[in-house]
DNA sequence: CGCTTTTAGTTAGGCCCCTAACTATAGACC
DNA sequence: GGTCTATAGTTAGGGGCCTAACTAAAAGCG
């Protein structure tokens, strides 16, 4: 849904050519960073496409999943704040979030009695039947996705993927990627 | 930015064992989905962090990609429906992208002469000047983003996220993934 | 006890993204 | 020529996402 990044990807020659002009451009680093930020978009709106027949939406349904609380053996978050760091979005966002989930009956939040500053967030009877009655679709929509995947293929994937998730946490913090970012010229 | 999908993933073995109260849940096919959104959301929040520093948001960088016309070689978009199109997003997303654009001073739309429905959107001196001024960064953050991966496997990895893109755009139009989809009980 | 700092949550304002409906022009066909 | 359809772009309204600023309660500390 939300990524926006060159649907029709430059032509990898096209790369070459133009890694000509620019010295930073690595060729193949940027085939994977296009191809990664495309099949994440596509992946997203297939899944939410299905999640959308239901009158949810992605931020919807990881809420909900997250209190849903049949999941056994899973760490079972109750307050926005968790619902926030668990779900990787701002707590402003997930009030959002929540405010609209109540108003449609799908939550309730009450107050915690210990901690006068806390809220307790839990399903409605609504709200469960909902996101188990979307359950089932999305599983297949995800088995369906990776069909076309072998087993040693998934484990590849999974492993790739985490060494650049892995560089991306070393990167995000200073942020810094070379030495000549901080003296560059402004605008 | 945009994502919002368990930050902290489930570990696989909670997902093994959920798999016993949902049938339809493929295990590996779920840590691969879950991987793959999460890996995108956090290239895409490095390089948009990056981005921001510029005082520009991924979208409006895409814009300003696409029109930078000295990429030889790269077929031009002139026109909004155009620059929609290859940017992946709907036409009036595209025209509110360019309305701030416009704003700013990056970018000019001038009328079609001969085709009175039609603009022609171009980048100014300044666009031009900004985007030249943040694309050596920007090589520079994806190449550091895929340093940990040999050429082999980028490949690799483009080779199997190219496989999932195919099945998404099989599975998009009809959405219909099962055959109870159609007839699931209605909420 | 009173003051400061920290923490939980909300509010305010903005951008990006969507779909649906609308305006205006162009093209096709009788 | 006049209508009917298709196309380009915008407008209207909504959701999700963010940061920054705010309120209220808790906790630390002299």
């Amino acid at each position: 849904m939300p990524l926006l990044l060159l649907k029709d990807l430059p032509r990898y020659e096209c790369l070459l050519e133009a890694a000509k002009s620019f010295p930073d451009l690595d060729p193949s680093a940027s085939e994977v960073f296009l191809n990664l930020l495309r099949t994440g978009d596509e992946v997203f709106r297939v899944a939410d496409h299905n999640l959308a027949r239901h009158e949810i939406s992605q931020g919807r349904f990881t809420v909900l999943m997250l209190l849903l609380d049949k999941m056994e053996n899973c760490p079972q978050p109750r307050t926005p704040a968790e619902l926030a760091d668990m779900a990787g979005v701002a707590r402003a966002t997930m009030t959002g979030l929540i405010d609209t989930l109540e108003r449609d009956g799908l939550v309730k939040r009450e107050p915690n009695p210990e901690d006068r500053r806390m809220m307790s967030v839990a399903l409605t009877p609504k709200g469960e039947t909902l996101i188990r009655s979307v359950l089932p679709d999305h599983f297949k929509i995800m088995a369906a996705l990776m069909s076309q995947l072998s087993e040693a293929e998934r484990k590849t994937l999974v492993r790739l993927l985490n060494k650049i998730v892995q560089q991306a946490t070393n990167l995000s913090p200073g942020t810094v990627v070379a030495p000549d970012v901080a003296t560059a010229a402004p605008v």
